[in-house]
DNA sequence: ATTGTAAACTAACAGTTGTTAGTTTGATTA
DNA sequence: TAATCAAACTAACAACTGTTAGTTTACAAT
């Protein structure tokens, strides 16, 4: 049992962060800023947290684990290559819908990551990519997928999944399922 | 004649501090690191610029401005909706290529501009992004375009151009001729 | 009533930050 | 030779940084 229980008010603190790293980036943002903003002094968020770093980590890991989870399920699912990756798509909408402060911070500072922590952020991603490429590889081969060059496919792909969080608020009120639908529709078919 | 003019020694404080940017981000790098980096004394530094901030100022305007000119000549020409687009892909793929730095800088830092010079980049990119809306939108009445969503066709195409700087060296030396021609086909026919 | 505890506080620290002032160097020009 | 000048230097500053130590407060459990 050496998982430890997050409180209500570091939850309250790691929120609060990424809302703030999001808008300045980590190295941006002091201790005495995200106090401020949790209305207390900068020396009290340590009766909650071991350091900035600790809750850099605590954002960026837990959706970079979310990722690598799921990824590894479709990866393995019997599905083809478009199902896969039509569900790769509704993975990265449901976490930008749901936490685009923290999806921002992992894309924008995971290099202020630290030694093990850094270590273990590279592996997950590196993996992911090349889950990613495995998928559209077989769908090359299997003629679901057009035979252009993978890395243009994938990360065509992945850059338009990976900044949605900067522009989905700007598109004038679409609902949820109009940006699922058309996300897949333009990401696969094109706009021809 | 209020432009000065910029001495060799200049520029090469900007280069490597865009470079340096784009490792960190402009806030996690310090005078002292640009010095090291090029081999002086921080205070060396204020022989040829002014201060911290002229140096993002100078990378990031320059770019947003080509941007915003290249933008200006395409939307006025008289070409169909998916030629400029074309025009549009080639542009960022002419920039990434010969200054990946200063790109990445502009992506990530554009926030810590101050000012004025905020207050004129973010005009430019709402100019460039109208534009560009535009060009979809007439595209779409033409019947050149497919009827999606119009951010959504914006913004799956700008978030991949606009990050092609983080990954196009990864592309296992795919050449400029394949990166152009591959690029244009994924984005405007997708994969299927 | 007493004790325990979560969560805030004040005060301070040692190191880092961007920047300035004043000086030295070494090459080019008058 | 003397003067000029770009470009480096040393030394220092005031403000800010993450963090620690020790204390107080208010509520809950005994």
């Amino acid at each position: 049992m050496t998982s430890m229980k997050i409180t209500h008010r570091k939850t309250e603190i790691i929120n609060i962060s990424a809302k703030l790293f999001k808008e300045k980036g980590y190295s941006a943002v002091t201790m005495r800023d995200i106090a401020q903003a949790m209305d207390i002094k900068a020396a009290s968020l340590y009766n909650h947290i071991k350091s900035k770093q600790e809750i850099l980590v605590l954002i960026i890991i837990e959706i970079a684990e979310e990722f690598t989870n799921t990824m590894n399920d479709v990866v393995h699912s019997n599905e083809s290559a478009i199902k896969k990756i039509e569900r790769i798509i509704q993975l990265h909408i449901d976490i930008t819908l749901r936490d685009s402060n923290a999806l921002a911070c992992l894309n924008n500072d995971w290099m202020h990551l630290t030694d093990s922590d850094l270590e273990y952020f590279i592996k997950m991603r590196n993996d992911y990519e090349d889950n990613f490429r495995i998928i559209v590889k077989k769908g090359i081969q299997d003629g679901e997928i057009q035979n252009h060059n993978q890395d243009v496919i994938i990360f065509s792909i992945l850059s338009t999944l990976r900044t949605m969080y900067i522009w989905y608020k700007k598109t004038n009120q679409v609902s949820e399922k109009t940006l699922r639908n058309n996300m897949t529709k333009v990401l696969l078919n094109g706009i021809v």
